[in-house]
DNA sequence: TTGAAAGCGCTAACAG
DNA sequence: CTGTTAGCGCTTTCAA
């Protein structure tokens, strides 16, 4: 009933090896020959199984992809843009969610393993000794998109995160602010209670305001999470005047927070977000925000493991992509 | 260097068929010899080749998942939805990426035969003659999700579109608007063009409200489109009053529209969204909306692929989830 | 309760 | 340029 290698053989009077090599494209069969053939993958409707070809040849021509939560804008830009690499490059993509929980994280790993994915993009907020061990035990490439993993054992992407920081936080300096909060999303993830308080605070040394440890507050990444700070920081004695926002969500609920105690952003409050998604523009006044290239992340992490897949040689397996600071209204 | 099934029978002293057995969890083995070769797998840390096991028993434990785009929160929602439910039925899911391109859906729905998928849930905008006979040739079940196929060929998952248009417009006309616009993404798609407008048309109609069809604007489903639809339909001899918007982005294009022009909402101006996405609470006022339940929708749809892939018996292979509309501060 | 053996559908030497 | 022949690693009768 299902048509294999074998009836287009048989059908067209030459050897399963023929049918194999026009199928994929090998160039060592006579023209005459592959007319023939084609013709009765044609009539027979003739479709290979990747299954079989993926046992015969090792190769299954897909990539497991494992992140925290598609539902969420940040990551699912990231898939959008390992997606249309893979595609690009024949490849088709396992899509896993991890809930940021690092045990599932391992089990996801070991799933793939079993599937006989030829890599892994994948994206995590802390990347700890468990899933270290299972990586190391992995046969095929893995690389880490917009994670950061301190031994850099692994090939990765990211944009400087630090940097980044830094000058988001001075152009709130610069504006005069010398209350400035940090509202950062996820303080268990390395690149928030890292990089970009580490930037945060290098910004304020350098320009001599103290830093204060109740305008440093770490909470979801949620625009409600956002507000509820918004609360807890405007009654703080000395309140801030600026914040620096760990991402959009909770740069809105900052502003949104601001505005219904009937201030005016940028005039009363500034804020400055790290990320510039769809969001960024979708809100009054428009974020200002550092821009986190999450599509081109996922798109040349991709791009990198084709290369591993392939063995082509790499220059760089540490890439870091550049960011810029999108102004528009959040910040004078 | 890669162990198989076979090093672990060799070391265990039994025989294929039986580790296959334990791996299995089938009942006919020993608990003896269970243990014994549980043993052996865990010294060898041997992992089944899933690739090999869906050759040989033609289950590959992955569903294929159609959609036209990861990046837009609509659908993101969605694939959780179906993500969540094949990870707790042992699936994995593939995931591509139509673009809205017909061509491209069946040609992915062609790539995911050849991985031999052994079930697809699958969203589209408008089902073509092309696709619908890429669809019967599968020897998978297919489930359409928050997808209409007017034949009905197929299960899907979907709500009544009609009548939540029908109930969100009556929202506007109960509040004295006789002026009110459809604005909709994509009037290519099945759902906008005639469910929602018919929706629309039969609310005005039962009011003795004419059709204006210059209130009628199919635009894409985006927050620069909603907005550039305000400024068109501003500029009428007799603008709108009131909107209905195909969903949030839309929506939010069309609010900051009219603030732009000084206008208040829902003072001035009221609109009501058909979506209720995370959005619909992030900006000021918080949108009024029909609530799509597009995690709903995706988890049912792969809930009920499931049942078939499965061959459970079917109660209803059509299913239509309720809807509700959830009020909040764009409509008084 | 266990084992032997025949595939699943294809690729990849190797030989000719 | 084409065919033969082994597998790839596992499931699944069928017997024992």
């Amino acid at each position: 009933m299902t048509i294999t290698i074998y009836d287009v053989a048989r059908e067209a009077n030459v050897s399963m090896a023929t049918v194999s090599r026009v199928v994929n494209g090998n160039q060592n069969v006579k023209p005459a020959t592959r007319q023939k053939v084609l013709a009765v993958i044609e009539r027979l409707d003739y479709r290979p199984n990747a299954v079989a070809r993926g046992l015969a040849s090792k190769k299954t021509k897909t990539v497991g992809v494992i992140i925290p939560d598609i539902s969420n804008v940040f990551y699912a830009e990231l898939v959008r843009g390992i997606e249309d690499i893979a595609t690009m490059y024949r490849y088709n993509i396992i899509l896993t969610n991890s809930d940021q929980q690092a045990d599932k994280e391992v089990q996801l790993l070991s799933t793939l393993f079993s599937k006989q994915v030829d890599g892994i993009v994948m994206m995590s907020d802390e990347v700890t000794k468990d899933m270290l061990n299972e990586m190391e035990r992995s046969s095929v490439p893995i690389v880490l998109a917009g994670t950061v993993e301190t031994s850099e054992a692994f090939p990765s992407v990211n944009i400087e995160y630090h940097e980044a920081a830094v000058d988001a936080v001075n152009r709130l300096i610069q504006n005069g602010h010398t209350r400035i909060a940090f509202v950062s999303g996820n303080m268990e993830s390395t690149i928030d209670r890292v990089y970009k308080r580490s930037g945060y605070e290098k910004a304020l040394k350098e320009a001599n305001i103290e830093i204060d440890n109740d305008l440093i507050v770490g909470v979801d990444n949620t625009y409600d999470d956002g507000h509820a700070a918004w609360e807890e920081l405007c009654k703080l004695s000395n309140p801030p005047t600026a914040f620096f926002a760990g991402n959009d969500e909770i740069a809105i609920g900052l502003i949104h927070g601001a505005q219904d105690s009937g201030l005016n952003v940028p005039n009363d409050i500034e804020v400055i977000s790290f990320e510039n998604s769809k969001l960024a523009r979708m809100v009054r006044p428009q974020l200002t925000s550092v821009v986190l290239p999450l599509y081109d992340i996922g798109a040349v992490s991709m791009r990198l493991l084709t290369k591993f897949m392939n063995k082509e040689k790499i220059e760089e397996q540490i890439v870091v992509l550049p960011y810029r600071i999108e102004e528009r209204e959040s910040v004078k």
